[in-house]
DNA sequence: GTAATGTATGATGTTAACAATGTAGGGTTC
DNA sequence: GAACCCTACATTGTTAACATCATACATTAC
């Protein structure tokens, strides 16, 4: 029913990828190309295909010739510095790009939000988990940081194994009401300033 | 003849890499399956596995039912950005580490070392810095920071676009034995110093 | 009894045929 | 003449059969 058709292999990876945020595979799992093929009702290629994607984006781990593993959450002290890291591209893409934004994208961001609070009302973690990812990606995305999504997200993925901003969803919204109006305002420094303090 | 033999897909996605890094395909470039395909005397799986692996490693961009696209290497400003962010995860992990590494890990990084040296004897650009990366990759993960790699490849891929230290091969190889002998001795402070004098 | 080896089984790796999609060119309509 | 549509072709997307590999278990030699 989607305006914008997906390819199978997209579906797939994007069905995996909401499976393993809702902890549905715990970390350590053997995932099978069979059995999730048959689960899809499709054939092996595009869950292969999604496996080495899923794989390059930081959630499961190759094995050759064994299969894939879902992988283990990072260990706190890991966890600070990727989200360090994480912290520095986002600011360092929206500083970089905050002037050449368009109106387009700005509707895009909107967009993202709202569907965030839906999810958020929702309660569904692994919706929230991926609606606030998105909507960061949307403010890259806006900024010109296309080029920097891959690894951003790769960092993000790793996080959100853990994410558990449990019952607390009314916040993570408000926090990023505070980081869009700034955002769609054109002010700079109290964007920053907000995305500070949601990637904590 | 390999001791360790590799499957179809690696070997496909080492040469398409190889190639890429040689220049042999320019940024901009539409890769069809079908064309390499034929080249290495594969079927297409293979190769499409490698291109969604070689996308995510950064070198490649996909566009749905329409192939992929070698991509452009950054501007001076976002290399500068890359580079800093590559450090701080060289600098982070080696620190992190430093002290549980191993000498099977430790002999490792020495043969990663040696390879170097003839890739710059060898005088090929694309072989040096294949050896260059591997030299750095042996090192994070003899300081057990396998989980860092990807993300951390990914930004070393990008910025291999430009791999142009062409002509100084010598030097190159001589900033690595700086890092190598620090490593080798345990001597935490004079390893990143040599780190960070060679990324840069 | 133990260790090495052979074998069965179930998984991934690879292939080639088929389906669906996007692009370019020419033709038609206004 | 310009815009639109339609068709043909080239390319990617998907599938199912076949090949290969790794593991576990039984068997055998010692």
């Amino acid at each position: 029913m989607s305006l914008i058709p997906q390819t199978v292999r997209e579906q797939v990876t994007n069905q995996i990828r909401n499976d393993l945020l809702s902890g549905r595979f715990p970390a350590g799992t053997m995932l099978r190309e069979i059995e999730l093929a048959a689960r899809f009702g499709v054939s092996r290629g595009p869950v292969r295909d999604a496996f080495i994607q899923l794989s390059h984006e930081g959630y499961l781990a190759y094995q050759a010739n064994r299969g894939v593993m879902v992988r283990h959450p990072p260990n706190p002290k890991d966890r600070e510095f990727i989200t360090s890291v994480r912290l520095q591209i986002e600011t360092y893409v929206i500083q970089r790009g905050f002037d050449t934004k368009s109106k387009e994208s700005t509707a895009d961001v909107k967009q993202a939000l709202e569907r965030l609070h839906e999810a958020c009302q929702s309660g569904e973690a692994s919706q929230v988990a991926i609606r606030d990812i998105e909507f960061h990606q949307k403010i890259l995305v806006a900024c010109g940081g296309e080029d920097m999504v891959p690894t951003w997200r790769q960092l993000c993925s790793r996080m959100l194994l853990t994410y558990t901003r449990l019952g607390d969803y009314g916040q993570a919204y408000k926090e990023h009401v505070a980081i869009f109006e700034p955002f769609r305002d054109g002010n700079l420094k109290k964007t920053l300033a907000a995305v500070r303090a949601n990637i904590k």
